[in-house]
DNA sequence: TTTTTAGTTCTGTTTTAACAGAACTAAAAA
DNA sequence: TTTTTAGTTCTGTTAAAACAGAACTAAAAA
């Protein structure tokens, strides 16, 4: 037998509850469900920041497969990570901080893909409202723009580091 | 009496119908109710850019209640308006679309106003995970710089137009 | 081999969001 | 004044999301 410790049962102030609650519902506003919300924060908050499954749904007392749920999704877009311990069956999870840059500029860019969108509008559009599809062709050019400048924002971001 | 003309039922092709549903799906997607993603949509591909209720409840197939309330949260969170005509009850919806540049740059904000959380979290953190709170304060810098440089970059696009 | 463990998947329940339809309201028109 | 119109608000229904709890699985340990 293994010799792995057990740690002590995961304790959190009410500051970090607070937090936790904080973050979750603006990641509810952006569309995560609660619970994935939660379990993200929780590793950001966290002073441990490697927790185990077990560790994760008892701190957060929610089911099992809510949490099995979550913990996946998180891994499918990237949030979270997991590690192993050698001779630990446990997996360790763990926020993916580094990856959030990426995130960042993949979430931008989801966003900004509307304007494939506003351009099939824009060419179908009938001929009489040229106030209005002048004003649409103007919104248009500028996301473009936007588009283009956020490159070069990131980039230099990647330079200055 | 007053002669109002009504108008011919609203018709729609099947590529205007098919991006009116590409746009919603996106609006969904951000977080938008169904209806209220159909509404904003069809303001934006219908050659006719100003509709009245009842066109836009018969159009789009949906109760009374429906419509009041998404024409109403649209209004709300500024991105149709409306204007009457002298001697017509009606009132005729249209997109807000000279209103666009600001509502994108209100969703670029709140979207950084994560940072404000993070701070927070970066304050209370334990000072036993030296790395990851690094990388917290570069995930933060990050924002920080990406709030500064987008203002720039509105400002340029002004000074452009 | 059997047993334990760490997590997954399935099924049913609860909760919440979204909507329909009817009753209602306020202002304008008749 | 009454009637019509344009929209709102209320109540009940439907549909979908989120979750709990138990059964299950696969790999490791005993």
């Amino acid at each position: 037998m293994r010799s792995i410790k057990t740690r002590q049962i995961m304790e959190l102030n009410q500051t970090q509850r607070n937090l936790i609650e904080k973050l979750g519902v603006f990641h509810e506003k952006t569309g995560m469900p609660p619970t994935e919300s939660r379990v993200l924060s929780l590793l950001l908050v966290s002073d441990e920041i490697e927790l185990t499954f077990d560790e994760i749904r008892e701190t957060l007392q929610v089911s099992k497969s809510a949490i099995s749920n979550a913990l996946n999704t998180l891994m499918l877009t990237n949030k979270i990570e997991y590690i192993t311990k050698s001779g630990d069956r446990k997996r360790y999870f763990r926020s993916n901080l580094s990856n959030w840059k990426k995130n960042a500029a993949d979430g931008l860019h989801s966003l900004l893909s509307i304007n494939a969108l506003m351009k099939e509008v824009l060419a179908i559009r009938t001929d009489k409202t040229p106030e209005f599809n002048k004003d649409l062709g103007d919104v248009i050019a500028f996301i473009d723009f936007l588009q283009v400048e956020l490159l070069v924002i990131f980039n230099k971001w990647n330079q200055l580091k």
